[in-house]
RNA sequence: GCGCUCUUAGCUCAGCAGGAUAGAGCAACAGCCUUCUAAGCUGUGGGUCGGGCGUUCGAAUCGCCCAGAGCGCGCCA
């Protein structure tokens, strides 16, 4: 395949360091900081002068000498302290952007030696309505997932139900003391059920006696009584029903819905592992593994609590050799906030103790909590936590009110509008939170997530609709694509944008960061926009400049709904509007 | 008490393997619909990059100190 643009500039920028004996990890270069004086920039010779003690701007010189010679570069040139600029030729920018429209992949390569990576993400609990605190986990998820396939890798998304633990226990025993029995359990609907789930919170919050009850019933539901088993199994197919309902509405997938309580098995291994090692050791009756103490002290791993109960670091350990084991993971990453930081650290320090997976690369990707104006966590006016399916009818009822009526415009009845919503609405929600890098919380604006204008998914949409109606328009005219050129300085600013893609997913890969997607889509956006308001497309003066105005049109829809699909967003063909709209 | 993370424009956030004039969206203000969807475009104003010291030719970016905020610290998950 035909390097792209920038990697065919690094490529050769690679041969000219090394034929001048030059570090050539210094070889690449990165859009320029400085689009009045070029392209692209290389900053190489600032850092070799550094290790070399010599002038930057002679080392720089000598690079600029070499790269003058290439066939690409309109202008090379040497400026500030030792920066080296460099403009391409229009017909090289042109030529490339040829290459990506003929290019399923739109010029996006993929990684070199694929591997076998499982994603963490999700992490939905049984019995507990999902609020706006589990969109970041699923959407990121999602989007990460996407990206992962797209450049060749061979990924598993697991939702990793939280199934097991004492809540659950709690909520059986809470049952129990409303009822007296399990007998009613199957009739519950999942209402009743988060509703049984909260009061037991509260309970065993400020009843000691409620609490031990609690722990004795969940160490004898994981020790497999029967009448316990049954009732959870049912809790647990009615969770995931109204989870797998919420997702879908988000378009957040999952190859396997893996749960804590499937690695139970694999726990009792992990167990005799320990004590084949020698690592285990008992402590106030429990059975613990101990970290590391002395640089950065950790506490200890929990296997066995001292009523019997598995830990549940002992749950994610188990679950890392089940997906090592039967899966033959290479990577896994999880994907949760920040403040479970410290349990991934304990446990990727044991399973490295227990030699359990070798050379797999165990990666916690740490985000942000949504918050609420004041800092904290995210809660709503009357303090409780806004759930997604709330907010997911606030956005579309906001929607609702910007479209047509069913039936106003013809072919858009009652399906087709109801569809157009919910594309639109999702894609607000979900650009809203993929804008965000992951690292850093953000604050939860409710009103950002109604708002189609500026940095959000509708604009990215309403861009592609656009081109649509402009492509539906040329083809009825019987108008026809031609080779592209470039003449006005918005349009070689808009093919210099596309030859971007390729870095941009690769970025976006290896820093497991879907928000290098979402910033590059809004600004390819944008430089359409800005095209399109300055270079009429129909209109244009010659029959070629129409075509190629066509074609460079063509590619950025392309690009941008492949953008947005690695987003995990769908963009609909038309975006309509209400006719009071102003 | 110990540890981790954060503090950039009025607001929400980028930028951080040191580098040229610190960017975007929103909000504010001024323009642009008899030509391809105005959910758009163009322009203006707005910043002691929390504070201080240091390393460096050069610091929002690296180091130390201080202040403020958040989070986490063996039987909750």
């Amino acid at each position: 395949m035909n390097l792209l643009l920038e990697n065919k500039i690094n490529h050769t920028l690679s041969q000219i360091f090394t034929q001048l004996g030059l570090d050539d990890k210094y070889a690449f270069v990165k859009v320029s900081d400085r689009p009045d004086l070029s392209d692209f920039q290389c900053n190489g010779a600032l850092a070799l002068a550094k290790v070399a003690h010599k002038n930057p701007r002679e080392i720089a010189a000598m690079i600029a000498a070499e790269l003058q010679k290439c066939d690409f570069c309109e202008s090379v040139s040497v400026d500030g302290p030792g920066f080296i600029n460099l403009k391409l030729k229009n017909e090289v920018i042109a030529q490339n952007a040829d290459k990506m429209t003929d290019d399923e992949r739109l010029g996006c390569g993929m990684v070199e030696n694929p591997h076998k990576v499982i994603l963490d993400y999700g992490g939905p609990n049984v019995a507990k309505t999902m609020h706006v605190g589990h969109l970041r986990s699923g959407v990121i998820g999602e989007s990460v997932r996407r990206i992962e396939k797209f450049i060749g890798n061979d990924v598993i998304g697991d939702v990793h139900l939280g199934d097991w633990g004492t809540p659950m226990g709690q909520i059986l025993s809470e049952i129990i003391h409303q009822d007296g029995n399990l007998d009613k359990v199957t009739s519950y609907d999942i209402a009743q059920i988060t509703d049984f789930y909260k009061k037991a919170n509260i309970r065993c919050k400020e009843d000691e006696a409620a609490r031990e009850n609690a722990r004795i019933i969940t160490a004898k539901l994981q020790d497999g009584n029967e009448e316990y088993r049954k009732a959870w199994q049912y809790l647990r197919s009615e969770s995931v029903k109204a989870v797998k309902e919420n997702y879908a509405q988000l378009d957040v997938n999952f190859d396997l819905w893996w749960g804590e309580s499937d690695a139970h098995q694999a726990c009792q291994e992990i167990v005799k592992i320990a004590r084949e090692k020698g690592i285990s050791e008992r402590d106030n009756g429990a059975e613990i593994i101990r970290l590391e103490e002395s640089n950065k002290p950790k506490p200890p791993i929990i296997m066995v609590k001292s009523d019997g109960a598995f830990g549940y670091q002992l749950t994610d350990i188990a679950t890392i050799k089940m997906r090592v084991d039967d899966l033959n993971a290479q990577e896994i990453v999880y994907f949760t906030d920040s403040r479970q930081t410290l349990h991934f650290e304990q446990v990727f320090e044991a399973t490295q103790k227990l030699g359990i997976a070798p050379d797999v690369e165990l990666q916690h990707i740490v985000f942000g909590t949504v918050n609420g104006a004041d800092g904290k966590p995210f809660k709503t006016r009357d303090g409780g936590v806004m759930d997604l399916k709330t907010l997911i009818d606030m956005s579309k009822e906001k929607v609702r009110q910007s479209l047509p009526k069913p039936n106003e415009v013809e072919g858009y009845g009652e399906a087709e509008i109801e569809k157009l919503t919910q594309q639109i609405a999702i894609a607000a929600i979900k650009f809203q939170d993929l804008k965000n890098t992951i690292a850093s919380g953000y604050v939860f604006e409710l009103d950002d997530f109604a708002k189609f204008e500026g940095k959000t998914g509708p604009y990215i949409q309403y861009a592609i609709a656009r081109i649509n109606s402009m492509l539906r328009k040329a083809q009825a005219n019987g108008a026809t694509y031609a080779d592209i050129v470039l003449q006005a300085p918005e349009e070689r600013a808009l093919a210099l944008k596309l030859a971007q893609v390729h870095n941009v997913v690769m970025r976006a890969h290896t820093d497991k960061e879907p928000s290098i997607i979402a910033e590059y889509t809004h600004n390819l956006a944008q430089t359409f926009s800005t095209f399109y308001n300055a270079c009429p497309v129909m209109n244009a003066e010659t029959p070629q400049l129409v075509g190629s105005r066509l074609k460079l049109s063509k590619l950025t829809r392309d690009v941008l709904k492949l953008m947005l699909d690695l987003l995990g967003i769908e963009a609909p063909e038309v975006m309509l509007k209400a006719e009071n709209k102003e």
